[in-house]
DNA sequence: TTCGATCGTGCGGAATTCGCAGGAGTCGAG
DNA sequence: CTCGACTCCTGCGAATTCCGCACGATCGAA
């Protein structure tokens, strides 16, 4: 899938750039928005992130130096980012809950005070019975109860919580783009 | 705080080392367990994923090579990984939704189901009033719904589904370990 | 056509990564 | 305590990679 692209691109390098299908990538006005190049330079990227530029270059039909470009662009257009991620079991971090939370007021003001606490892993407002969704990292059940109770309850405009104290992670993947 | 562990580190480098406070780091048979030179590199390479050895090596008080060791061995215990993770909207995928699942039998089972799915991001198996919540990732609204009512409640043993379409991503952090 | 902006290429020099040998400390068995 | 196996760190060339820069090509707008 990804290979034919890569091969028409190479192809093309010497042509009119880009001459043809921009289906894709031209009809949306909103973001930066990437060419199929970029995508593939971000796929190589999720399998390893310290993956020479070289190499990617050799995969995605650029050079050395026109990878590094990209990629400097992406890092600093926000569009990705490299970095480690861990798990957090093995961290330390034993306890994680997802967190239902309704609100009454200004729900963004909620969300932002909920984002400046660092056992905050993820907060996302949401549509449906919840006004906002928040996934905790905790060591223990002692520092999720603290959370949760007296530090998430205690914003202003907080009217309830609900809660989903994690059993078993089943997946986990880094791989939006990619498919 | 980290320059106390680094320093204290730094100054054991010749005399007995990890001689106290084995209490966390030493025998354990389930997780590898780091210690805390371990957890300064892998707060660096959160930083930066790319980031050098040497100048990880600085930071925390380690040889490059030491460093570079470290790194090789975090990774071929599955305890970090090194990868790209990109903005979703910037890549094409414009709603995404926290699905709450309730099922009857075997929850693993479902979970398993709902794992294979290249839309499921994240799946997790949970305490409460869902037995199972997953994170979707979808192009569009068509995209959205299809999964959810066409593939997610297709699966033996789901017997009933809430969705919370995400209207607005506050905080999205990798920094599992780093607290 | 011409200017300006964008994007890719090639090329040295600096920096980084890599593989390996050697030294020091720990632990358990004899 | 002494030996041997292990683990972990260090130092050092050699290969590779990263980086900045100048130049050429394409495209849109004036």
């Amino acid at each position: 899938m990804h290979s034919d692209l890569v091969a028409s691109r190479s192809a093309d390098q010497k042509g009119s750039r880009e001459s043809r299908e921009p289906s894709r990538e031209s009809r949306n006005g909103s973001s930066p928005q990437l060419d199929a190049v970029s995508l593939a330079i971000i796929e190589q990227l999720q399998e390893d992130g310290r993956r020479p530029y070289a190499a990617i270059g050799k995969a995605v039909g650029l050079s050395e130096a026109a990878v590094r470009q990209r990629v400097q662009k992406l890092l600093d257009q926000g569009v990705m980012q490299i970095v480690a991620v861990t798990d957090p079991l093995t961290v330390g971090f034993r306890r994680q809950a997802m967190v239902g939370v309704n609100v009454e007021g200004d729900v963004e003001s909620v969300a932002d005070a909920l984002s400046a606490m660092s056992e905050c892993e993820y907060v996302v407002m949401t549509a449906g019975s919840f006004d906002l969704m928040v996934e905790i990292v905790c060591e223990d059940d002692d520092h999720l109860l603290e959370v949760i109770n007296k530090r998430i309850r205690a914003v202003p405009g907080v009217r309830s919580t609900e809660s989903f104290v994690y059993l078993k992670l089943k997946k986990q993947t880094y791989m939006w783009g990619t498919r």
